[in-house]
RNA sequence: GCGGGCGUAGUAUAGUGGUAAUACGUGAGCUUCCCAAGCUUGAAUCGAGGGUUCAAUUCCCUCCGCCCGCACCA
């Protein structure tokens, strides 16, 4: 009976393939690679490219209201203050030793069980409605056990954050009810550090970005005062960020560096407002999605529940893709309100203040945020376009990219490699077609051998310098995905790949 | 960070206390060769470090990395 291919064997697969021609590979695998982070090789640059060029194209080129930005990746540390990521992207993490579980140390509440002014132990739980009463509960429980006579005192409760470094040894694990099991409180902030300047000291600190948004709204002022841009409109960029994932797993799809490609799409703070845009732009990107090649059926929309939205947002839709390993989030659409200009314009005592002359009046602008990875873009055009089939009895595997996204857009082959008469027209149509696209040139080996290469690296096309050529000039096209093949006059053929691939 | 599994050419795997192999891929060559043909020939591997031993890829320890689960996903 053959193997069923289980969802990890899948991804396995497609891991190893993209090693062996040169997709990816592990950052410095000389030295043993590092976790989190990957590179490109010379096919993957290409895909890598070909995703963001089709972005910026379609996302700011085609559209008459979206301009672009580059920022810097190092910014003022000011800014990750502004915008919550200094406190809200810590993490302080607590680990019970005993039962191996790990708490969020904010969310884990404890207090002194006082009785007659005499501290008897402690008692502990994680935050939940019930809090009040289960900790009240315990700390009676820890009283009559002890039988100690006397008045219970009111709980004070405090996160564990905020215990003494005395006290950790004291506190209860809330799974066994026992003390002495749970670590300190260690924080996990999620951004890099660094120092600018010669001397480390904490005025020296900075930080990597950990998103490219931060950059869009510092830069708001300067865009709408240089550009002339009229809300709404959006400022996209598409740049490296850093994130010092805890566990960077499944491959490229969380590691530590990563790549963003962003739009903040200012809009007019009317309530009823907000809606429309952020549908219009859920559209977008899924037919966005659709023409780059990921099959809808493939794209699922997710709407954030309301309780899991960051407080000052108003809606959050992911765009998830059903990735070997599990439907996970691609790009996310969120309804941010004016949260973030509103914090800068604190943070940085700069007004953030639009003057709409349409409707003169002074605003700060709402926003929606499209913001999608091009890394996990990257795997989800793979993921899609991965394919095995069989040819005359022969199994071939094959990246069925989308023209558009192929690394290579055709290949042109002479037929044998020992006719100098071929050869001369193959160099002359390659170096022809090299002035519009990437193209390949092979001839070594079998031409079924040549054909298969290119198929397992997505190449759409195959053009193939025969015998007839001599004759009449004319060339055969052959097709990746149905392996049909026809003939074409040079001219032809540079109209059929225009039309196929500059779409 | 914890627990479990794992680490042999580019890839997938075999194997051993006496210095390593198979397939595919890959380089060169031959063949007017349209779907991984054939032949000749070449390159390339035991994750790193330490220990035990006459001898370690094999046994032990440490580190690094990968996979799965927990947790995290702001």
């Amino acid at each position: 009976m053959a193997k069923q291919p289980s969802k990890t064997s899948q991804m396995d697969t497609i891991v190893a393939l993209c090693k062996r021609r040169g997709f990816i590979f592990p950052s410095s695998e000389i030295y043993g690679g590092i976790n989190g982070f990957f590179d490109y090789g010379p096919l993957g640059v290409e895909l890598r490219k070909n995703i963001k060029d089709a972005w910026w194209r379609d996302m700011v080129h085609r559209r008459d209201d979206v301009v672009g930005l580059d920022a810097s990746i190092i910014m003022n540390p000011e800014t990750w203050k502004s915008s919550g990521h200094i406190e809200g992207f810590t993490d302080p993490m607590v680990d019970c030793k005993e039962s191996k579980l790990r708490y969020r140390a904010d969310h884990l509440y404890y207090a002194p069980v006082v009785v007659d002014g005499e501290t008897i132990g402690y008692v502990s739980a994680l935050q939940s409605e019930t809090l009040d009463e289960d900790t009240q509960a315990q700390a009676e429980k820890l009283k009559r056990k002890l039988a100690i006579q006397g008045t219970l005192e009111p709980l004070k409760l405090k996160p564990y954050t905020a215990a003494d470094p005395s006290e950790y040894e004291k506190i209860p694990s809330p799974e066994t009810g026992k003390p002495g099991s749970l670590t300190p409180p260690r924080n996990f902030n999620l951004m890099f550090k660094t120092y600018v300047g010669a001397l480390e000291t904490a005025t020296s600190t900075a930080y990597l970005r950990p998103e490219t948004a931060q950059g869009i709204f510092a830069n708001f002022k300067n865009v709408v005062d240089t550009s002339r841009v009229r809300v709404p409109f959006g400022i996209a960029q598409i740049g490296k960020a850093f994130r010092n994932e805890i566990t960077p797993r499944n491959y490229i799809f969380r590691s530590r560096e990563f790549e963003q490609m962003e739009i903040e799409y200012f809009i007019p703070p009317d309530e009823d407002l907000w809606p429309k845009y952020h549908r219009e732009w859920i559209d977008a990107r899924l037919n966005w999605f659709e023409s780059i090649g990921i099959p809808r059926d493939m794209l699922i929309e997710q709407v954030h529940p309301k309780e899991d939205l960051a407080h000052y947002a108003k809606a959050c839709t992911d765009i998830t893709f059903k990735y070997p390993f599990g439907v996970e989030e691609l790009e996310g659409i969120a309804a941010r309100g004016n949260y973030d200009l509103m914090q800068h314009q604190e943070g940085s005592g700069k007004s953030m203040e639009y003057f709409d002359e349409g409707r003169g009046e002074r605003y700060i602008p709402h926003v929606i945020e499209p913001s999608l990875g091009v890394d996990r873009t990257f795997l989800a055009l793979i993921c899609a376009a991965y394919a095995e089939d069989e040819i005359d009895g022969e199994k071939r595997a094959l990246l069925r990219f989308h023209p558009r996204m192929a690394p290579i857009k055709a290949a042109v082959l002479p037929l044998v490699k020992n006719k100098p008469e071929l050869m001369e027209i193959a160099q002359k149509l390659y170096k022809r077609l090299q002035r519009h696209w990437n193209v390949f040139f092979d001839v070594s080996g079998a031409i079924g051998r040549r054909y298969r290469r290119m198929d397992e690296i997505g190449t759409p096309y195959c053009i193939t310098i025969d015998f007839d050529t001599l004759e009449d000039g004319t060339v055969t096209l052959r097709d990746r995905d149905t392996t049909k093949q026809e003939r074409l006059s040079e001219e032809d053929l540079l109209a059929f790949l225009t039309q196929h691939i500059d779409v």
